[in-house]
DNA sequence: ATCATTTCTTGACCTACATCAATGCACAGC
DNA sequence: GCTGTGCATTGATGTAGGTCAAGAAATGAT
């Protein structure tokens, strides 16, 4: 059982980087979160104590979020890979990055770029359900869908 | 393991129900969503074979969710509390419950709402941060977060 | 085939929140 | 005690997406 001392502002973690740990707050707090293309964060998650912080990503992947320090703490550091021996806690593990990013995209992108994840995404269910229902999914209403998918087309010719 | 067969259109819960049932989509589509202040739909979820669809709300309180067959589908029921038992599963359940509610808020209430929500759920730490943060987390930005607060204290009066 | 219902599109207009810029404020470092 | 640096506030203006309404197109029921 590992654990170190962080400073307030120090990152534990990067996006971009390959990742295999979580961090358990003993006390402090941390937070994780993303740069969007404009050079804004946007917080994904607070940790203080008591709390487990993680990129949800598959361990193989590089990561989506930073992580560092918003007070000096005490943390704990785990390996990732626990969680490969069972696979019901794998299942859970898929639904929190499939969450994550969800969560990051309603935050940082566009309607049109929600869109463009949606049809890579889930091409299969685009072919089986109203276009209003991929509105709702998105966040946005039918007619604004409807104006996406348009330019889209123009874009496209 | 009870497999039922539904009809498009059928719900399979509500909103506002106890609840302690998950479905696996064998055949079909289902979909989990909420409705709004305004009667708007909001999807939180497509499931199509071989998906786990389910409200991750505690098993004791009322969830947030309906769930409904957008095709005729076959569907496995099973009951939740078989996590119950392993306690990293329900840390990972209360973790998937915190996300639900957190991409329906961001997909459905007002920024002053969401200020609102975080105020109840996050007492603490909107002492140990700065309000550039509370913002960033709250997917808007610090001036509007400065006007929602503003509003409510004027409201306050 | 016909009619009813739901979905999709389009246009005109509106609003919540973003952006940009200026100013005030607080506290950390010297 | 100053002074710099980051944070919060406020005002002016911009814009993505919402709302409302009307018509077109698709889907389903008989």
């Amino acid at each position: 059982m590992k654990s170190i001392t962080v400073k307030k502002g120090q990152i534990l973690q990067r996006s971009g980087e390959l990742n295999t740990k979580a961090f358990t707050v003993e006390s402090g707090l941390l937070r994780s979160y993303t740069i969007d293309h404009k050079g804004k964060e946007h917080i994904y998650m607070f940790a203080s104590e008591n709390w487990i912080i993680a990129d949800n990503c598959e361990v193989t992947v590089p990561c989506d979020l930073f992580i560092d320090a918003i007070e000096d703490s005490i943390i704990i550091v785990t390996e990732k890979d626990v969680i490969k021996q069972n696979s019901e806690l794998k299942t859970l593990f898929n639904r929190l990055a499939v969450l994550q990013q969800r969560i990051i995209m309603l935050m940082s992108y566009s309607a049109v770029k929600r869109y463009e994840h949606f049809l890579q995404t889930y091409p299969d269910i685009i072919q089986r359900v109203p276009q209003k229902m991929v509105a709702s999914y998105l966040g946005i209403t039918p007619e604004a869908l409807s104006r996406v998918r348009k330019e889209l087309s123009i874009r496209r010719v």
